[in-house]
RNA sequence: GGUGCUAUCGUCUAGUGGCCUAGGACAACGGCCUCUCACGCCGUAAACCCCGGUUCGAGUCCGGGUAGCACUACCA
């Protein structure tokens, strides 16, 4: 039976979308693509204790920063790209389709009606046993566990008279729904990445399904009947959910869905970049990286959580990066559009063992992101960079240290970047490449001036001044590229052949002239090409931080 | 402790019995380019967990070890 491919992405409300969460959400979605079949995004809040406020909206707002898409369930009404940073989460939730509600707190009833059946079934029971006495039994033998086993011994309907679990029922008591699991039998479960696993049902233990204390399920029940409903061919998700997939093969068995279970397809862990162990948020924090796609600020614990947004990361750098951990395309390609992963992608090419978190490489990605990025538009992203730094420094040294700041126009700032994006990772860097551009050098690198200012630097700069005084302030900008060799391309710059000659005539050395200039000019023997710093900086403010530097350091 | 999953360079991985003298990428290192720092380009080093078995032939199949991870809640 063909059937319509539909997967979902199933999160719980209880923090920020941890970036294994986000690769789930992104192998669904390039599935669902793939098949050209639907991607739901449906809220597992069946837990109230641990909801946090603002946690679906985040959710949301990440994949949507992130385009993955979302086509039936909950999902953000309108892209809002344009947060600044640290800035609540302002998205609206949309709710489409038809299979709904979305959010499992909404669906209270629908669960009443499963839990029923199963118990009628036979295939559940209700339970009395408090929280006190099962913590009780756990001390008192080892390996406790609610089963085939132990239930006869415990308070329950199965123990108990039919009148006497009414009673206690019209009491108000407290109860649960457990799943009776039969015993001695061998659960097979069919996983597309791992092949065939099988439990036997006697280490399963008879899971709580719905408890009564807030009338909601738990997580397998609400998952399996929400599943079914929905109406979900697969579902891929994370590898921490094998263990429990025999049980949700018995519970759709025990429902007499069988016949339209989902496949199962786990997904390897995204573990620690250094020792062992899963992937967690504390590991951000100590080794410095985001595990977060969005800065979350936690409304419940008050706690900060740096994102992959708000460090300077390009969506379709994450999405590249995170594609390729724990999958591997049919070649070599590394780089890989969203509409090349939908292509490429295969369940069976995703790997088995977990992945380490590999930081490192999400910076080359995103290099190579930045790099396929135009000028301009990394103009409009360095700009609120620029502004803040540029605000500050005025009005720490309270002194006019800014050149041509209000004159940095889209164009020339455009200009400036495409000088020197292909040394950074991120937009933010690009303030310490571009700084000297906007502020003049105060102080001098001492380990520059050490190998680069010699006892002569003086006396070069003297000339050097008196000789730039001359160029006339449209030689200063002009130049030409002319062809050298094949499809190779240089600059002549008018500047050059003024300066070159001089040098050469003077048998004063290229390097040690043109790195004392550079100093005066940048305050460090670091930077674009010469003449491109004197092309942006102009003739006048060129002389003058020469000037400024001949005063300083003579 | 129990159950399950996994095991190739430091890291992500290719590899589905002969194409493997084990390939690619990140990182590292070296060189080239060059007025500087970068980028870029070129190159170097770097791995089949161990022990058996099957086979003419094993990284690849099987068994056993070992190790790592996950799960073992009225959390998901």
């Amino acid at each position: 039976m063909e059937r319509r491919v539909r997967v979902r992405f199933a999160p719980s409300p209880t923090g920020a979308l941890h970036i294994g969460g986000v690769r789930t959400a992104l192998y669904n979605y390039l599935f669902a693509r793939q098949h050209g079949g639907d991607m739901l995004l449906r809220i597992e809040d069946t837990d109230s204790t641990r909801f946090v406020p603002g946690a679906e909206e985040y959710i949301l707002e990440a994949l949507d920063w992130l385009g993955i898409g979302i086509d039936e369930g909950l999902r953000a009404k309108k892209p809002s790209n344009n947060l600044k940073q640290g800035e609540a989460s302002n998205i609206q939730i949309e709710s489409v389709g038809s299979h709904g509600p979305y959010r499992q707190s909404e669906r209270r009833e629908i669960y009443h009606q499963y839990v029923k059946q199963l118990l009628d079934s036979g295939h559940a029971y209700i339970a009395f046993d408090t929280p006190e006495e099962l913590d009780a039994k756990r001390a008192e033998i080892p390996n406790f566990q609610y089963d085939a086993r132990t239930r006869m011994q415990m308070r329950n309907s199965l123990t108990m008279s039919a009148e006497e679990v009414k009673a206690l029922m019209d009491k108000g008591e407290k109860y649960v729904v457990r799943f009776k699991v039969e015993p001695d039998e061998d659960v097979h479960v069919h996983d597309l990445i791992r092949g065939e696993v099988v439990i036997n049902s006697n280490i399963l233990d008879d899971k709580v399904l719905y408890k009564s204390a807030d009338d909601l399920p738990t997580y397998h029940l609400a998952n399996i009947v929400d599943d079914h409903l929905m109406e979900i061919s697969h579902v891929i998700r994370g590898e921490e959910w094998l263990p429990s997939a025999p049980l949700h093969v018995l519970l759709y068995r025990a429902f007499g869905w069988e016949d339209t279970m989902p496949q199962f397809a786990h997904l390897p862990l995204l573990l620690k970049p250094d020792g062992n162990g899963k992937l967690s948020k504390r590991d951000g924090d100590r080794l410095g990286f985001p595990v977060f796609p969005l800065e979350f600020h936690n409304q419940k614990d008050g706690t900060v959580s740096s994102g992959y947004r708000e460090s300077g990361y390009l969506p379709e750098a994450v999405i590249n990066f995170l594609a390729l951990l724990g999958w591997h395309g049919s070649g070599d390609q590394e780089m890989y559009t969203m509409d090349e992963l939908i292509k490429d992608f295969s369940l069976d090419r995703v790997s088995k063992s977990g992945a380490k978190f590999d930081y490192e490489k999400g910076k080359w990605f995103n290099h190579q992101y930045l790099q396929l990025r135009s000028n301009e538009e990394l103009a409009e992203m360095f700009r609120p960079v620029l502004d803040e730094k540029l605000s500050t420094i005025q009005t720490k040294t309270q002194s006019q240290t800014i050149s041509n700041k209000d004159a940095v126009s889209n164009h020339q700032l455009a200009k400036i970047i495409g000088l020197v994006k292909d040394r950074v990772n991120f937009v933010p860097e690009l303030w310490e490449q571009v700084n000297f551009f906007f502020v003049a050098p105060t102080e001098y690198d001492e380990k520059s001036l050490k190998k680069r200012w010699k006892e002569d630097s003086p006396k070069h700069m003297q000339e050097l001044l008196a000789l730039l005084e001359t160029v006339s302030e449209e030689d200063w900008h002009k130049n030409e590229e002319i062809e050298k060799g094949e499809n190779e391309k240089i600059v002549q710059w008018e500047l050059d052949k003024v300066v070159m000659p001089w040098i050469a005539e003077k048998e004063y050395g290229v390097g040690i002239v043109m790195n004392a200039f550079r100093i005066c000019l940048v305050g460090a023997a670091r930077g674009p090409h010469i003449w491109n710093i004197t092309d942006i900086l102009g003739k006048e403010e060129t002389l003058r931080r020469v000037r400024t530097a001949l005063e300083k350091l003579s």
